[in-house]
DNA sequence: AATCGTCGTTCTT
DNA sequence: AAGAACGACGATT
């Protein structure tokens, strides 16, 4: 169903899930060594996906996104996660403004849980979703992320909130 | 720093 | 099938 493939950065080897529609998941580099199972992944996907990580690595836009799929996530999630899509590089958004675009004021909250839950980081940028008044907020794969990713995106430290 | 409101998701009855 | 608990939040005090 799911096969898995490494997409390699300048960042590390990042671990990319296609299934039959796309990229379902992608996870950071975590040092250990997996298997290659994506041999009859198409080959298309794959450089997109290697393309657009890369790209954003450099803090720049990617030029496309290999196809994704979302249909693992709840349909509130799914909103979510397109309305993230939106965000431009370098460029964020807080918890509270992505509620309002999906429609839901108030549920600044559960949009942190959407964040949180997001299957492809990176390519799905949720790095770029602060908290109210520029402070950071939280990031499942670790903070270091999250303020390695804004950096490379030319958002500084300047311009966060300490803490 | 502590507290409360809010709301989607997940864990327990 | 409810209901309680739990957050990558936000606003108030």
């Amino acid at each position: 169903m799911m096969k898995r493939t490494i997409i390699k950065t300048t960042e590390g080897a990042f671990h990319a899930w296609f299934s039959d529609e796309g990229l379902a998941a992608l996870s950071f580099p975590n040092g250990r060594s997996e298997r290659d199972d994506g041999a009859d992944v198409p080959v298309e996907w794959i450089r997109q996906t290697e393309a657009a990580l890369n790209a954003i690595l450099r803090g720049e836009q990617p030029k496309q996104l290999p196809p994704l799929d979302f249909s693992r996530g709840t349909e509130f999630q799914q909103k979510v996660w397109k309305a993230l899509l939106i965000i431009g590089v370098g460029q964020t958004r807080s918890y509270s403004e992505i509620a309002h675009a999906v429609g839901a004021p108030g549920a600044a909250r559960a949009v942190g849980g959407a964040c949180g839950a997001n299957p492809i980081p990176v390519l799905v940028p949720c790095h770029r979703v602060l908290a109210a008044n520029q402070r950071l907020g939280g990031f499942s794969a670790g903070l270091k992320w999250k303020r390695l990713l804004l950096a490379r995106e030319g958002v500084g430290e300047a311009e966060l909130v300490l803490r």
